[in-house]
RNA sequence: GGGCGCGUAGCUCAGUGGGAGAGCGCUCGCUUCACACGCGAGAGGUCGCAGGUUCGAAACCCGCCGCGCCCACCA
């Protein structure tokens, strides 16, 4: 039965309400009805627009994002109730190097983006891994995209169940044309204002992937390794004599490439040396020894050895400095030949470097470690034994050996000379919780260079550029031809240039493509414009810092959004290029809000992640203890706090929505009917608690605190069922044949409606599914389309018969004495219905007042005959004498 | 080394100036007419440690200890 098709008056409640089958029966009456379906006629202030986090699609979904989608899940559900149009969309984030992985070691194929795209091409029917397939770039990606498809299927569905409120329409991909259409645009506005810039400079560099990695995409991991003191001589240059220095290293294989020893500037100990040369062991070299004041005087010798490239630090020596490159490591990790004795590989002995040399040559960076530590050792150049350590490495998070510095001509986005606005714009926008802000600002303020954002890889986004070629075939890279806007996406190792013929790609006078892609976090940086269709209609031109789109198109509606949900994790990443990005192109915020959320940790509090084998699979999840339990756990964890998995709290949330359904059955029973005006003060006091419930969860969900808004909720509700509950239902049983009876009873229905029907509305953010069948046997049309409960509703509910300090006092006060008579009756191990004769209530004047107004709701529920009082002068003397009547059984 | 967060009952966690709490677990009791996927009751805590502010501190300030995360110029 559809939600719609039932009314107020025709309420029909099942006999046994359960929670088998409600979650298909919903989810398909949504898809079908348009539930969740952005209102795009809607006014631009009337929108809510949520910068969904698009998923890797190249892995599986786990109970992490089961956890922090529900948060967003929560806040979007609250916000359409609120009456917004709320602008909910799904992407996958399928670019990327996980893709390409699967991709080829799935069809036995490699890219290779000088293969001409083949439009008939089908994948090899038995994928060979030892001789892969060459194809072209677009049927690489092609595959890729074929590969992706069945994930993204897996995805929704599973998104499906638990029932997140995306509006399905809007899914995008971060692959497809247009997020490929918006990147490339981006970035040839940057760079016809100067923003994108191509450098030869030494980069970070992975050398399994063998593609440059941006300092974002690093990540610290402990290696054990070994501290080598090294020996280097003292070239006699008139003015001192010969003589030696030490250094220490962890990497000796570097010597080869060594260019300079640098000490502290106030370090007497080298006053001697500095300004003289070195000369480095096996290889003759003179290197300067200079001095700058990162030296750590502490460590090691005090004295350091440069090279290009050993870590990040040899970069900013090499600049500062202006010291020569001596690079001896290639892309792939191995240390290349290098010309001994041409200009910049000078030797005291030529001959000598040749040969030592020869014995590193080709080698891994470990095995030339291993060769060069017994080329020390045979040269008497290495002084002690070397002393293992353990430090911590730069690893690419998704590499397995560590990062190298190689130098490469890559693509660059301006962001040091941006990190003072992009510090301004991090404190423009509200975080939730605010002190995440910190780690925004940490970020921007260690930014040690300009963003990387080209990759040596396939499955991107290409850079729309081609290069000239010169009469000699050379690529000349100051001169890039930039695409049309109308032509894009392109993609330039197919697509040609205007002016040029196809034939002339790679000849001489000729063109070629630019070969590299985008670094992922360059096209996911533009989510807000890819799920917002920046690229369509009027509005929507935007990359040309001229501020929000305007017009009436889809992206002036929705952009800047009003919020970004995502995990702590990505703030570096994610949440940073976003906001460089639109400050960049529209010189604005992307969103108001950024909502962050915490990790789901395992039971000993360890991140959960596959190598650990403690990832816990959501479908199992939600098959066993059903999406609304799901949800519950999820939404009890705080905003930006990292959460213990815990089924237990699942079993929690199941049983919360058993109690719903139950609840609902007994407010819901067909008698008596409702009546006109509450005429009891204790269902006047419930409707003033329940309200006051209202406007906390309310102002909680303004702040972006679901879990706080659950909490309140939640407790009222447990309250609501073990106290107002029983106290009513004596009065609605059993009302008596007076008209002051049947008033009772027909008050009693009315605040039991009014209450319940608050109570499912708060709850229907967290849990959809069953407040959504609650809501059918009632209401017409859906709960997730109806208003959350506002204080003007909860004034109405009311119609004017406030409740009083009095009444309120009496609801609180006739619990206390349920309770105290329970508790007498549990302790004497009667049943609860077991009769009381009297019960005396210890109390002050004031409160035994109130109480009055509760008696006759008090007595039945406790089966009292007689409630006596005795007054006492302090409300902490509270007490109640329970005098049981006497075991009639 | 720097920054941020956390430390409350066996477990998971609320609680930011005035009664130390919830759920689970545990113990005991109850077929109670919405609910045994239930209901009622109970036991259980020097609120990490030490100092300070205050009439009053779990909360505010200082220091320390422990845990986690992020960052670092880790030679």
């Amino acid at each position: 039965m559809a939600a719609n098709e039932t009314t107020e008056a025709d309420a029909t409640v099942p006999e046994r309400p359960a929670l088998d089958g409600l979650e298909r029966k919903w989810s398909e009456a949504w898809e079908r009805d348009g539930c969740y379906r952005f209102d795009r006629s809607a006014p631009r202030e009337r929108v809510f627009a949520i910068d969904t986090p698009p998923p890797t699609v190249s892995g599986s979904l786990h109970v992490g994002h089961v956890f922090s989608y529900t948060h967003t899940d929560a806040l979007a559900r609250y916000q359409r109730m609120r009456g917004k149009a709320v602008f909910y969309p799904m992407g996958w984030d399928d670019n990327g190097l996980p893709t390409e992985r699967r991709v080829q070691n799935h069809f036995g194929v490699r890219c290779d983006p000088s293969v001409a795209y083949d439009p008939d091409f089908a994948p090899p029917a038995e994928p060979s891994e030892k001789e892969p397939l060459s194809i072209s770039r677009p049927n690489f990606v092609e595959l890729c995209l074929r590969l992706t498809e069945t994930d993204e299927r897996a995805f929704e569905e599973l998104w499906r169940r638990l029932g997140l409120s995306v509006d399905w329409s809007m899914t995008y991909t971060t692959i497809g044309a247009r997020a490929q259409r918006i990147s490339q645009r981006s970035f040839l506005g940057l760079l016809a204002r100067g923003e994108a810039y191509q450098l030869e400079a030494p980069t970070l560099w992975d050398v399994d992937f063998q593609t440059a990695v941006a300092q974002a995409e690093l990540e610290d991991r402990e290696r054990p390794g070994a501290m080598h003191r090294v020996r280097f001589s003292i070239a006699d240059d008139g003015s001192g004599g010969a003589g030696e220095a030490l250094i220490e290293t962890t990497r000796p294989e570097l010597i080869p490439a060594c260019v300079a020893l640098l000490a502290h500037p106030d370090d007497e100990r080298f006053r001697a040396l500095v300004g003289r040369d070195a000369r480095t062991p096996l290889f003759g070299t003179r290197v300067p020894v200079l001095t700058h004041s990162l030296v750590d005087r502490e460590k090691g010798t005090g004295l350091v050895m440069v090279c290009t490239f050993g870590d990040l630090t040899d970069v900013v020596w090499w600049r500062e400095l202006g010291l020569p490159v001596r690079s001896v490591l290639g892309p792939d990790g191995r240390l290349t030949d290098v010309p001994w004795g041409a200009a910049g590989w000078e030797s005291d002995d030529v001959e000598r470097a040749r040969r030592e040399y020869e014995q590193l040559a080709g080698r891994t960076v470990n095995q030339a470690r291993k060769r060069i530590v017994e080329l020390l050792v045979e040269d008497g150049d290495l002084v002690g034994e070397p002393q293992p350590l353990t430090r911590a490495v730069k690893f690419f998070e998704k590499g397995e050996r560590p990062v190298e510095i190689v130098t490469s001509r890559q693509w660059f986005i301006r962001t040091m000379s941006r990190r003072e606005e992009l510090i301004e714009r991090g404190r423009e926008l509200s975080w939730h919780p605010p002190y995440m802000r910190a780690r925004f600002e940490d970020w921007v303020n260690g930014l040690t260079g300009d963003w990387c954002i080209s990759r040596q890889r396939f499955f991107g986004v290409p850079f729309p550029v081609w290069y000239p070629l010169d009469d000699s075939g050379a690529i000349r890279h100051d001169e890039p031809i930039a695409a049309r806007a109308e032509q894009l996406p392109v993609d330039p190792s197919t697509d040609v240039p205007d002016g040029y013929a196809p034939e002339q790609r790679g000849q001489p006078n000729g063109f070629v493509g630019d070969p590299d892609v985008m670094d992922t976090w360059a096209t996911s940086s533009l989510t807000p414009q890819i799920a917002g269709h920046a690229d369509e209609g009027a509005g929507g031109a935007g990359g040309d810092r001229a501020g929000a789109p305007a017009g009436e198109g889809l992206f002036a509606k929705v952009f800047p959004m009003d919020v970004r949900p995502q995990a702590h994790d990505i703030i570096r990443t994610w949440l940073f290029s976003t906001i460089l990005r639109s400050h960049l192109d529209y010189d604005e915020l992307p969103w108001a809000n950024a909502a962050i959320s915490g990790w789901v940790l395992d039971p000993d509090r360890k991140k959960m992640s596959k190598s650990k084998g403690n990832v816990v699979t959501p479908m199992h999840l939600l098959e066993q203890f059903g999406a609304d339990a799901v949800r519950y756990w999820a939404a009890s964890g705080r905003p930006g706090t990292d959460t213990a998995f815990d089924p237990k709290q699942m079993k929690d949330g199941r049983r919360l929505a058993v109690k719903l359904l139950n609840a609902s059955k007994f407010a819901l029973a067909d008698l008596p009917a409702e009546g006109q005006s509450l005429t009891s003060a204790l269902d006047r006091a419930m409707i003033a608690r329940v309200a006051r419930v209202a406007a906390d969860a309310t102002a909680s969900f303004d702040e972006y605190d679901y879990a706080r808004a659950l909490e309140r909720v939640e407790r009222c509700f447990w309250w609501y069922c073990d106290y107002y509950v029983e106290l009513v239902k004596g009065r609605r049983y059993d009302p008596g044949e007076t008209d002051r009876g049947r008033a009772g009873a027909a008050s009693a229905s009315r605040a039991l409606r009014r209450s319940l029907s608050v109570f499912q509305r708060l709850f229907a953010p967290f849990l959809p599914f069953v407040c959504e069948e609650v809501w059918s046997w009632w209401q017409p049309g859906s709960i997730h389309q109806a208003g959350w409960p506002d204080a003007r509703e909860l004034a109405d509910a009311l119609a004017g018969e406030q409740a009083n300090e009095r009444e309120e006092r009496a609801l609180e006060l006739a619990a206390d004495v349920l309770r105290e008579v329970r508790k007498a009756k549990s302790q004497a191990r009667r049943p609860m219905r077991a009769p009381v004769a009297r019960a005396v209530v210890h109390d002050t004047a004031e409160r035994l007042a109130a109480l009055e107004l509760a008696i006759e709701d008090l007595r039945p529920a406790g089966s009292i005959d007689v409630v006596a009082t005795v007054e006492v002068d302090d409300a902490e003397q509270f007490a109640v004498d329970v005098e049981l009547a006497d075991d009639d059984s």
